[in-house]
DNA sequence: AGTCACGATGCAACCAGTTGCAACAATGCG
DNA sequence: CGCATTGTTGCAACTGGTTGCATCGTGACT
């Protein structure tokens, strides 16, 4: 599950900022974990990460930070299938959206680009005038190595 | 969000019982509401109705429940967005498998069935060597008679 | 730099979902 | 039809996420 490091280091801060959105102590930690994380996250490692840098960090401020980057729609959420509890994952959003598939057995995550995707959303727009803010495709099941 | 009943009743208690599951008044209870369910519902929904019959349900039970159903691939959980806090929406599986839309003003809830979709699915399972058990596509922003 | 308004934070109380465990009951067998 | 086995249940304790509220600090304007 390779994020690659495409954007400017500090742009969420800039992209909010840019909307008017205060900055806090706080809010540029937790915009830097995400910024620079290398996997999907939940919300327990990035309040572990945050404390690193802000010990005093509640978690709640961790949960609203997520949601206002959700509202802005500056990372997706994930389920990865909920497979260990109900948590969920989340990374930045970048051009390239991709398709989340997650083993069953050994956990791996990975990613995958496809046309068809594209063209299934576009096709949503259009045929059911609907205008997409996010869209979000999880496979789970049973990756090469795993299966019988 | 129409749900058509193509199924038999009572086909989740046999479907399950044939698997050997042993059957009890608690689940006997809450596969009729799935199954008969016309709305996606969420867990505390089902817990709602389940009671009105078996006054003594308790809501672990209908987690648990879910669980079973999940494991055996008799129903999709959705997340709608988390349009109202992190709760689950449930639906039982059906041979007709549809993206889920989600109004991001209204709430409201539309289904679609596409050859992309299965389209893409295949591809993954090809191209990625991954064999898919469950697959769900998960989209939010604004009905025709929301948008501006 | 000093003031101010209002958005953001932390804390505590709350709610939804999970897990451990002892009591219970569905099913299969004598 | 009663008995034993073993999976299922309800309860209580717990964990993860949310909400209300008083306090704090950012950023704008002087
Ligand atoms: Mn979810
Ligand atoms: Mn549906
Ligand atoms: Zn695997
Ligand atoms: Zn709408």
């Amino acid at each position: 599950m390779p994020l690659p490091h495409t954007e400017a280091p500090g742009y969420l801060v800039s992209n909010l900022a840019s909307r008017g959105v205060r900055m806090t102590r706080q809010r540029r930690a937790i915009l830097g974990i995400i910024e620079t994380a290398s996997h999907h996250l939940d919300a327990a490692q990035i309040l572990r990460k945050a404390q690193k840098q802000e010990p005093e960090v509640d978690r709640v401020t961790i949960y609203r930070t997520l949601s206002l980057l959700k509202r802005h729609g500056l990372i997706d959420e994930l389920d990865l299938m909920h497979l260990q509890g109900e948590k969920h994952f989340y990374e930045r959003k970048t051009p390239r959206e991709h398709v989340h598939m997650t083993c069953l057995r050994c956990g791996r995550v990975t990613e995958f680009e496809s046309r068809l995707f594209d063209g299934l959303k576009k096709q949503v727009q259009k045929e059911c005038r609907f205008q997409i803010a996010v869209a979000r495709m999880e496979i789970g099941g049973y990756c090469s190595s795993c299966r019988a």
